[in-house]
RNA sequence: GGGCCAUUAGCUCAACUGGUAGAGCAUCCGACUCUUAAUCGGACGGUUUAGGGUUCGAGUCCCUGAUGGCCCA
């Protein structure tokens, strides 16, 4: 091999030759290489700020002419000669440095050279403002921090492919604010979901991911295995009943906020693993929930992005409460035109929803049927924050029973932009009736519904132990920051979405 | 699972009815002491998602596959 002058040998073994962009990559590695000779650390040690990048600029009345240490990411250099601009970037913000070779010591100007857009750097220098009035570090000294072998998204367009988007997620976040603004109220969701639980005396507890049956929700599990038990083990679809478990030993209000995993399509609104907030409340029912509700999601609102008001795919959300409760049966009557929770025969359901442009399946059970004119028809027209009430007991299979009609459950479900953001009832204490009720869901697997209830004899005896009067509620997490983001999709708040491998 | 659409340089995008694959950013070389999508001059960069077919000739038309998006189930 022979050497340039200037250029050290390319081959250091750390990506084939055949590679796409080899020539891109190459350059940056001449140039560690070139670091290295010029005495720096290429990966850099800790490096002692005295700012970070948002504050310069936030505080630039008081630091103006002040020596600060700063650094960040290179997202942009101009250089003009004997002078130079970079931009840096971290998670605070963005801010410019300016390098005059007069001012900095001999060599330390021309090494400028060495670095490449991506590298982290950091910034000894005083606080000005340009002619054009732009708050900079005017550099006295720089330190290298870190090397980016590969270049970054461009500058102006960021990165737009969707797959390669979600596929490496650090190059949106590095190139799309908009990214890093989902996370950070993500963030922010999770952190006042938990304050407000919090003070209002709930416990969070950790229940199993992994089990020998699932419940609490309609869903197929995964399924994994125990080597050392030889047994097969099921992911949690919800923490249901082992959060009402702890409410049968004596902590009277407590919740969990963790990742179920449910075997289904993916598509905009569904990931196979998800953030599910439950919580559960002693003494208390689901009209004690919904009063709850209706203050949580404004307050959280508010937390989150700072206003009880937004804007959801063009139509503008307000979450102040009161929000209108409308039972199950109305909502129907008012949206479709039928009265189909008063409908008895399979066949009328089917023929009105026919008319209605749906087709349902012929052997739908009435739950089924009721759930998909649900999605249809009803659910859209939510925009405003609504409570939908009092759902028919086989929807309901963990709800306790209406006292004046024991074929409806005190159950509600909250939605928002035609979101379905929470799910709550009084839970069912009775351990006969729940027995029942898991019978019927037995019986519905049996004829081939695999999203139906499992028997879990085991949460019947907690039940014979005494479940006091509970109201429990489940709140999808990712669909709330959906929300509160303005996204369509539930993959832009999840950091990392389920993607199918490459082949 | 079904339908429709997309995939072109590292990134963002062009390329009309089939006729030599281009630009901007980035990179490299050169100029430039307040620029900011810096500017100016030059250069490098392509298995057009993969495979097959039609054709004198395919980024473009046809078939099959891969991945993604939207809609439906």
């Amino acid at each position: 091999m022979t050497d340039r002058p200037g250029h050290p040998p390319s081959s250091n073994g750390m990506a084939p030759a055949s590679e796409p962009g080899f020539d891109f990559l190459q350059a940056r590695r001449d140039k560690l290489t070139r670091l290295v000779a010029a005495g720096m650390d290429p990966w850099g040690r800790a490096y002692r700020r005295t700012h970070a990048l948002g504050q310069v600029t936030a505080d630039y009345a008081g630091l103006e002419g002040c020596r600060v240490a700063v650094a960040g990411r290179i997202a942009a250099r101009r250089s003009h000669g004997k002078t130079a601009f970079c931009d840096l970037e971290d998670a605070s913000g963005q801010l410019q440095v300016y390098f005059r070779r007069d001012r900095l010591d001999t060599g330390k100007y021309a090494d400028l050279e060495l670095l490449d857009l991506g590298d982290h750097l950091g910034v000894v220098g005083r606080v000005f403002k340009t002619r054009s009035g732009e708050i900079t570090v005017e550099a006295e000294d720089w330190t290298f921090l870190g090397k980016a072998l590969r270049p970054p998204p461009e500058k102006y367009h960021g990165l737009a492919n969707v797959e390669s988007r979600y596929r490496q997620r650090y190059l949106d976040l590095m190139a799309n604010k908009r990214a890093r603004d989902i996370l950070r109220v993500r963030s922010l969701t999770v952190r006042a979901l938990r304050d407000i639980l919090d003070a209002r005396g709930y416990l969070e507890m950790d229940t199993p991911t992994m089990s020998t049956i699932v419940g609490g929700a309609n869903a197929r599990p995964f399924i994994t295995h125990h080597n050392a038990l030889n047994v097969s083990l099921y992911l949690r679809i919800a923490t249901e009943l082992y959060l009402k478990r702890l409410v049968v030993g004596g902590f009277d209000r407590v919740y969990e906020m963790g990742r179920v995993f449910r075997n289904e399509g993916v598509s905009s609104r569904h990931n196979p693993e998800y953030t599910l907030l439950e919580f559960y409340e002693a003494y208390s029912d689901y009209e004690d929930l919904m009063t709850f509700t209706e203050q949580l999601i404004p307050e959280v609102a508010r937390r989150a992005i700072g206003s009880t008001t937004l804007t959801y795919q063009g139509n503008e959300i307000r979450l102040d409460p009161p929000w209108p409760r409308i039972r199950l049966r109305e909502a129907f009557s008012r949206y479709t035109g039928f009265d189909f929770m008063g409908m008895a025969d399979p066949k009328e359901m089917h023929d009105a929803a026919a008319s209605l442009g749906l087709e349902l399946p012929l052997n739908a059970s009435r739950a089924r049927a009721l759930d998909a004119l649900l999605d249809h028809f009803v659910q859209p027209e939510l925009v405003q924050p609504t409570f939908l009430i009092d759902y028919p007991v086989e929807l309901s299979p963990l709800a306790k029973r209406h006292r004046d009609d024991p074929t409806l459950t005190c159950r509600f479900e909250a939605f928002i932009g035609g979101i379905e953001v929470a799910n709550a009832f009084s839970e069912l204490n009775d351990p006969a009736d729940q027995r029942e009720r898991f019978l019927a869901q037995a019986a519905q697997r049996d004829r081939g519904d695999e999203e139906a209830h499992m028997m879990d004899d085991d949460y019947i005896v907690a039940l014979e132990y005494g479940l006091p009067p509970t109201a429990g509620e489940g709140i999808g997490v990712d669909r709330l920051v959906m929300l509160l983001t303005d996204s369509p999709s539930i993959r832009e708040v999840i950091p990392f979405p389920l993607l199918r491998p490459r082949g």
